[in-house]
DNA sequence: AGGACCATCTGGTCTAACCAGATTGACACG
DNA sequence: CGTGTCAATCTGGTTAGACCAGATGGTCCT
């Protein structure tokens, strides 16, 4: 089957084989057995877990699952697992998202450079194409949001938001199924980036934060139908 | 020697000893017999190391260094290493630590609890005997910014910052070498404190983007005098 | 019911192999 | 001398088997 990339399989297996009173999880024996390959690997595997957070090894007792406010690269494997994640932590890191991508906006009206420009007009052109053609927008709006954050020419904020970013990817499908979603949010990008390109710090901010209350709003109504499905 | 601790050990080795054309570091079997430990334990913290996206294996051909743009992970744990970081991607953290910080006092002077407010009072009395017995400030500085961001109530927001606050950690003795500093510091804390008891989100974020203005204009002076060193 | 004890399980660690592709260098040919 | 070929060597990838010592859990005796 899947020959690579034991690790997302094996967290989603952790996570459904777990005990779910102390978060106990088959021991590295059995685990080897079930996915047919050594100890060694899946030892190697663990450690990965181990420095995100995941899991918690304890010698000569056994692997646990950690408590569930996991780390941000947890929640990001999660999300590419297609694990459930928790509904309030989708929401915080929307909510930082917020954070992030208003000061973002700022920032690099200050300091976006020709090439990052060209980059913004690039992924503009292929949500033009995408929507000409009556598909949906897919990666183009995270290519947007995430050209913005690395026109601040700063790469530890890059960086960062790479990160957690991955996180809503799963659920872009969805938000832009609606074609209405997609040609407003494009409308929308096309003001943030004239802004940009005006150097207009105070409009810039103003758009984005406008842009991602329309984002913030749909999340808010996805995690409210959830939990009241649960 | 260090029993454990095997990463940020074999990080700097790499570090050190991989060729500076091609970045390729000591093979899996070299690098076990230099630390006396079994290949599968090396291979173990590779794992980890390539999971951090600080190194890269190629099958059948060797080990390299990923190009300079590390992961913020990467960053931390070099900066325990006490490897050389990049006094840019310094500058740039504590950039994006303002950012975070500003808005973090916004949201907890709305949220703050009262564990969170119990929890700020018992960092500021540490910080009070520390300064009353004459010593430095330490670890209280750091608890105190981070506990502020825990008060949020958003645990992706906490644990983002938790991550990347570590890169400055070394540094903190030699801020707080000053006496001098080490109390104006403490005093603004006490600043901050009261305006986050008194739910003032205007007063609180003012008082903070000031407190964090000193220690960018601290950081801009360490790295000038870094690079004239250099 | 409680306490002492022992078989079992578990992660931690190591050794010894084999595989197949990448690499390298020697060697023979033009 | 340059160049192309080929085989020995090196490398990461993977596995199997073993031993250790502490944690665990059940049993049996008191």
């Amino acid at each position: 089957m899947s020959e690579k990339n034991l690790l997302p399989d094996l967290a989603a297996f952790l996570y459904a084989s777990s005990n779910a009173d102390s978060g106990r999880t088959p021991s590295e024996r059995e685990l080897a057995e079930h996915f047919a390959v050594s100890r060694g690997q899946i030892r190697e595997t663990l450690a990965i877990l181990e420095a995100m957070q995941i899991v918690e090894r304890r010698a000569k007792s056994g692997i646990f699952l950690t408590t569930r406010t996991a780390s941000v690269e947890a929640l990001a494997l999660f999300a590419k697992a297609g694990l459930p994640l928790d509904p309030i932590q989708i929401y915080e890191a929307v909510e930082l998202r917020k954070i992030h991508e208003i000061k973002a906006a700022e920032l690099a009206s200050l300091r976006a450079t020709d090439e990052n420009f060209a980059r913004l007009r690039e992924i503009l052109a292929r949500s033009e194409q995408r929507l000409a053609a009556g598909e949906p927008l897919a990666e183009e709006d995270r290519d947007f949001h995430l050209e913005i954050v690395r026109a601040t020419q700063n790469t530890v904020f890059f960086r960062v938001c790479s990160v957690y970013y991955a996180m809503g990817e799963r659920r872009l499908p969805i938000y832009f199924a609606d074609p209405e979603r997609g040609k407003r949010s494009h409308a929308e990008h096309l003001q943030i980036f004239d802004a940009l390109y005006k150097r207009d710090a105070n409009l810039a901010q103003a758009l984005m934060g406008a842009h991602l209350q329309g984002v913030e709003g749909y999340w808010k109504g996805l995690i409210a139908g959830h939990k009241s499905k649960d």
